[in-house]
DNA sequence: TTAATATACTAAACGGTGTTTAGTTTGTCA
DNA sequence: TGACAAACTAAACACCGTTTAGTATATTAA
């Protein structure tokens, strides 16, 4: 009885397809341009046809959000190896930092839009977003138990940290540090200042 | 020949109208229900009419983000009377973040949307946005004239305290710390926390 | 005072949007 | 072979920002 699976391979098939055109209009045309009916004509079918595989067009950003946090903690899991916990904390912060300006708009998608957040607050849970949250904390901890920020708890510098690389990364995908640092290199330059400053943050 | 200042006037508070009603329907109803028609039909007039006074929706939002700036800078100077440097940096900071905790919409508006950001990458100009980083890097060059951060330079310090204030406005205002904190007084927690790690940061 | 002109204003349309409805085609199973 | 469920679509619903063409009104110049 391989039908019903068959069925289900050509129904992921066919969401893959969906999220994969999703998201390329998203990346080459921006936000605005990802319509239903824009997906629909690509992929050859009726706007009506995607609400067999996608409730709303919410839920298809929802999902390409979750992507995105797959990718960055790929990205951050490969800094796990380095064994200083301050250096390691450090080499998370670069790596989230590269993750926001190497893919600005999953970035914007799981930090910055309305979108996926709408379904967090519904559902109060936010799967990917905590496991992320929950590696940051566990390298602050580290670092703790090595001594440093003996004066403060782990949420708040935990929370802290975050809140510098995504200040950084944030007003930089929304166009708001544009006319403050015109220099060259200046992606280079925004990270390397923003890692010497959490590194000054490391005590 | 008090015509010309009477239709001058007319058009003002055509435009006032315009705008308030605008930020009213922002504020009550979030920026989805902000549209053209919604505030034509509540001021009585036809959607086209609003073109009279406005060339188009988005330049209603950079209006509204340049009222921020306004009530941002009137509260961050407010502050500017405190006499030790380092105090004033830190109630520079709490000011800012009380204003984006008081003020979701407009802050918004200011730093994180999309919408006055075109207008200020086609003009190459951000008068508001500029001068109230200017402000805070005279704020951070007298820390420094008083001794402190005397190992970074002033753009860098000024950014770095930027990016935590903005940090932790922009995540809460789009809703991504919903699910870390749900203690009591969340709103007084986290600026009571972000401003703890501010005075960390000056020394 | 009258004719010309500029301004304010509107109805209707253009080309888009997300989503729903009603109905058809297609494939699977008893 | 008939029943049923799933996939799919055309058309419609209710919106959106903006433009066009035309009207009414107020101001100015002759």
């Amino acid at each position: 009885m391989g039908i019903t699976e068959r069925k289900e391979r050509e129904k992921a098939g066919m969401q893959r397809l969906i999220l994969d055109t999703a998201m390329k209009l998203f990346i080459d045309q921006g936000y605005e341009s990802v319509s239903m009916r824009k997906i629909a004509s690509i992929i050859e079918y009726s706007p009506a046809s995607i609400y067999t595989y996608f409730p709303d067009k919410s839920s298809i950003f929802y999902e390409l959000h979750i992507e995105g946090f797959t990718r960055l903690l790929r990205k951050q899991t490969e800094v796990q190896g380095v064994m200083d916990p301050a250096e390691r904390l450090l080499q998370h912060g670069r790596a989230y930092l590269e993750f926001a300006f190497e893919n600005p708009q999953y970035y914007d998608l799981m930090f910055i839009m309305r979108t996926p957040a709408e379904q967090i607050v519904k559902n109060k849970d936010w799967e990917h977003g905590m496991r992320s949250y929950e590696l940051l904390k566990r390298n602050v901890q580290e670092c703790r138990n090595a001594g440093y920020f003996k004066e403060s708890t782990v949420d708040s510098v935990a929370l802290m940290m975050w809140a510098v690389v995504h200040g950084i990364a944030a007003l930089h995908i929304r166009q708001r540090l544009i006319l403050m640092e015109l220099n060259a290199s200046y992606f280079e330059g925004l990270i390397k200042d923003s890692l010497k400053n959490l590194k000054n943050l490391i005590r």
